[in-house]
DNA sequence: TTCCTAATTGCGAATTATTCTCAACTGCGA
DNA sequence: TCGCAGTTGAGAATAATTCGCAATTAGGAA
């Protein structure tokens, strides 16, 4: 996986898909944006770029490279969904579920987990953006009411 | 954490909730159900004990319950989310992108990382029904398109 | 270069899931 | 038994995402 943007134009072109200006609108706006994007972030970007595209082409574009495997989608719980380009370094969260803060954390974390699904259970993980839910350290100790 | 209905119902008396009868419902209906329940799963319970909740309720007392560390809320992907009693023993699930296929797995898969997130970042995780997307077997092989 | 067609987009409505508001009700402690 | 804070019901509201179909267009073929 890589970030060049020629390098993912070629990728994409090599699997027959159309370039459309929109395509590589949402393709530009994932390149620039080095934090995750919700949708509404990447319409407000593209409203800032002079141009227009409807909610359902941004869903439709994503949904596509998600599927293409160049982007991930995260829920991010109470912070809604976010979307991003895979790519070097990979990193995850965790999210607690008491104050609502967020540890960035590396993939080393993953690694054993990945190779164990994939020896033991013949499936390829696409553990490319995690969130893990749970209880911070200092929310760790409070007692929770649930409510 | 416990499957006894009598010790659910104690160890919630002990936090100071009121056990209503739309709570003993929903708890009943969870602790019957073998297997992970949506919201409509648990509406259709309800009815077919012949009581009648509303949504709002349901999802009211999964919040509680969730919040308070009984269940579990899992979103499958394209199966949509479903909520199941936390209790031994735990499981997961890898999910296929591709034809949807789930695969049961395990806990010990999850130990690993449990330990490494609480020894390295002081947070206590809440890897209660995880979901693993990825590709199965036989879908791992194929190209994908993106459509 | 121009044409052609399947792929893609826009538009607006539909769907789905979940939350909110507020009045009515009720579990449970005093 | 009483009182009230906590809980529920009802229905609208919100948010996120998808659908259907007509119009548009990228990119290969001629």
């Amino acid at each position: 996986m890589t970030h060049s943007r020629d390098e993912l134009l070629k990728q994409l072109r090599v699997r027959g898909a159309r370039l459309t200006i929109q395509r590589r609108l949402v393709l530009d706006i994932l390149l620039d944006g080095n934090d995750h994007l919700s949708v509404q972030d990447i319409q407000a970007q593209v409203t800032q770029r002079g141009a227009d595209l409807t909610e359902t082409t941004v869903y439709r574009i994503l949904q596509w490279l998600k599927n293409l495997g160049f982007v991930s989608q995260t829920d991010l719980g109470q912070r809604g969904v976010v979307y991003e380009l895979i790519g070097s370094p990979r990193h995850h969260h965790l999210i607690c579920l008491n104050c609502g803060g967020v540890i960035e954390v590396g993939d080393g974390l993953f690694e054993e987990l990945r190779d164990h699904v994939r020896r033991d259970y013949d499936f390829e993980p696409r553990i490319d953006h995690m969130a893990i839910f749970g209880l911070c350290q200092d929310c760790g100790n409070q007692n929770i009411s649930g409510e």
